[in-house]
DNA sequence: TATTTTGGTTACTATTAGGTAACTACAAAA
DNA sequence: TTTTGTAGTTACCTAATAGTAACCAAAATA
């Protein structure tokens, strides 16, 4: 799933290009934002993403330090994820790509978000 | 290459990733900077990237706008790349990056950049 | 008793991305 | 005459990623 070229590159640039630049990251950090928010949550609110993969990308965000996971011991079971500091920190880098989105692209059709 | 279910989104910012964030393109945007640089030069500075991949990546840049294409009508051919408005104005961001991984990363063994 | 609920995992398959090597054009230099 | 240089393209093959469907536990609910 992460490039070993990328994650074990000299350069830091390139590390963190290798942590975060995949195409469901940025979106999963963007609709977690500042809430703290259920997995069957994220599973409904995200357009065309797999539980599969899903599970598999929370758990690379949560190895690099961006997500914090927290398991209840119930059953059903229960578990809450939300931005650590890193994370959180993140969330004004996307905010800088949103504004240069509106910008620069070209007008599609619809101008609506896929989710609130 | 790239996903159809992000760049047809009706989610501006969910079009945003599927255009800049696969981990190649950051990685070019950045190398270019500033400067005008020539095809072989990008493949002699980009580590592990291959000839077939760079062109490609470098074609849908184009396509999105951030990247201009000079191509000389001489023999052997020389072809320039330099970003465009919108991606000289991705720059930022990726600076922005570079600050936020600093902060944040654990420190691995080396820090010496992969090209300068 | 059967069904629902939740957050996954697993096995299998399909799709996509990426790597490799060979090849192109043509001028200039050796 | 052969080699060199540039910026690719093409075909073929492999590796990585993603999708699908079935399955799990155990309590609560119908």
């Amino acid at each position: 799933m992460r490039d070993d070229r990328f994650c074990n590159s000299n350069c830091p640039f390139t590390r963190a290009i290798g942590t975060i630049s995949n195409k469901w990251k940025p979106i999963i950090i963007n609709v977690i934002g500042t809430r703290t928010i259920r997995f069957g949550q994220l599973d409904a609110i995200i357009p065309h993403i797999s539980r599969k993969v899903l599970t598999e990308q929370l758990k690379e965000l949560e190895e690099d330090g961006l997500l914090e996971r927290l398991a209840y011991k119930e059953l059903p079971p229960r578990v809450e994820y939300k931005l650590s500091e890193k994370g959180l920190a993140f969330l004004p880098i996307l905010e800088y790509i949103k504004e240069w989105n509106s910008k620069y692209e070209i007008v599609p059709i619809l101008e609506e978000p896929d989710y609130k």
